[in-house]
RNA sequence: GGAGGGAUACCAAAGUGGCCAACUGGGGCGGACUGUAAAUCCGCUGGCAUCGCCUUCGUAGGUUCGAAUCCUACUCCCUCCA
């Protein structure tokens, strides 16, 4: 298989070194190459799925895969897109995010494979315990200031300020791709398009280690954007976490269902393993019966499954059946405490308390007074009821499985109560 | 250093003694329509409550029966001249 013909068409290169001279390498054989992850949060987010799911696509092409989490750079912090300079995190942080990444990436990587299995490194092994005149000497003498000057990360910041540690990242980066070459042969690096200039600094120094002797690849991948031109993958309440605790199975499936038509099938294309044969029938389908969403009901499944597990999945279907198409009124206590683990809820001890402070208290309303504005616009459904009388009493409301209220406002916000004697 | 302009609710922006909880636009939220969509239309958008009450218009005081509106001081921002 033509691994560069499929990523070019799913849309997924956007700058690369010579790629004529990538395709001429891929075709005589398996490449090592590796992308990195830095820990910047206690999770990876939607975002990080392109270039780790690009990176399986190789490793399920036959190369060899290492997934990188930067335990050093990650203490030191990238410039690359930012305007301005970041925060340090405690190393203990880093340490624990450095975790937290690892056991997410082995959700996508195969590192267990029998046949091929992919590698992980944290760069913090190698980084560690280089000395500083070393580091200069050796590391430091084949970058030239210039050049750093030049690079985007580098000189969009140069009015607002740049400290020389994030100055400094660009080399460490670097360093790790020879590290890579010199330890697995690693020969090409992936990474987002905000990575081209650490990628080809990269490059260079592997060159200029081996006296121009040795060429290695780079390749970037796209930002991912929707139709209307925003970044994807910002819902309204933050980003798009992989953390089954940041962001639930069943919200993250949510998420993909509701993509625009005009995004889909290009999210379909990047995000999942389908061959481009049937995504292009699902765009059929789009076209001709969108209303169906067949394109983003497979696109939810495909990711959740991956990101999740198939067990999630089928939660995260089954409540939405039952949250949309279904009776709430249906499900057994059981399922509801299962069906409802994601959603914000409360428990409430006064059985003669009014549906207003119910609310308030779930978070369903500010005020008082915006659940009564709620209950008088015809927001608020309980166990699949809707209320309209202000003054309701929780015991008017016949509680499921004789303690569940399900609170539905609007059309798709669910809230859950306890009511417990 | 000198001269002037401004600070209003999530944002923008009216209001210049009582009719102001404060026009209007955006955003947000809710409703109708729909495909859990887009577009469109309608409503709500300080808090508590049974008429009504309480807290808000940069900060702190003052004048007045009554102030976002007038006066004083302070803080911050902008423009112009040096």
């Amino acid at each position: 298989m033509d691994i560069l013909k499929d990523l070019q068409d799913r849309g997924l290169i956007y700058q690369s070194t010579d790629l004529d001279l990538l395709r001429k390498r891929l075709g005589e054989g398996p490449i090592t190459l590796y992308c990195g992850f830095d820990p910047t949060a206690d999770s990876l987010h939607i975002g990080h799925l392109v270039t780790a799911l690009t990176l399986r696509r190789f490793q399920l092409a036959g190369h060899h895969a290492i997934a990188l989490v930067g335990g050093a750079t990650g203490l030191i912090g990238d410039p690359s897109g930012r305007t301005s300079e970041r925060t340090l995190n405690q190393k203990e942080t880093v340490e624990e995010w450095v975790e937290k990444l690892k056991k997410q990436l082995s959700r996508f990587i195969d590192f267990d494979s029998s046949q091929n299995p992919a590698r992980m490194v944290n760069n913090y092994d190698w980084t560690k315990s280089l000395d500083v005149i070393s580091f200069l000497r050796d590391v430091g003498k084949n970058f030239s200031i210039n050049n750093m000057l030049a690079k985007e990360s580098v000189s969009s910041r140069l009015d607002k300020g740049i400290s020389f540690t994030e100055f400094s990242y660009m080399i460490l980066q670097s360093y790790d791709f020879f590290k890579l070459y010199e330890l697995y042969g690693c020969e090409l690096q992936l990474g987002g398009s905000d990575q081209w200039g650490n990628i080809t600094a990269g490059t260079d120094l592997v060159r200029k280690m081996h006296n121009e002797k040795v060429t290695v690849h780079g390749l970037t991948l796209p930002l991912i954007t929707k139709s209307d031109g925003t970044k994807f993958g910002k819902s309204a309440s933050g980003a798009i976490w992989l953390d089954a605790d940041k962001t639930s199975p069943y919200a993250f499936y949510q998420f993909l269902l509701n993509v625009d038509d005009n995004d889909v099938i290009k999210l379909l294309k990047v995000f999942t393993f389908l061959t481009i044969e049937e995504i292009l029938e699902l765009e059929q389908e789009v076209a001709t019966a969108p209303e169906k969403r067949v394109a983003q009901r497979t696109l939810a499944e495909e990711v959740t499954r991956l990101v999740h597990g198939e067990e999630a999945l089928q939660r995260a279907i089954h409540i939405t059946n039952s949250l949309f198409h279904g009776e709430i009124r249906n499900l057994t206590g059981q399922e509801i405490t299962e069906a409802f683990q994601d959603v914000p809820s409360t428990t409430l001890s006064d059985q003669q308390g009014s549906l207003v402070d119910a609310l308030v208290q779930v978070g369903a309303a500010k005020s008082k007074r915006e659940a009564r504005e709620f209950i008088s616009n015809g927001a608020i459904t309980v166990n699949d009821v809707k209320v309209t009388h202000i003054a309701t009493k929780l015991a008017e409301l016949a509680p499921l499985d004789g303690k569940y209220l399900v609170i539905r406002r609007g059309k798709k916000k669910y809230y859950l109560c306890e009511v417990v004697a």
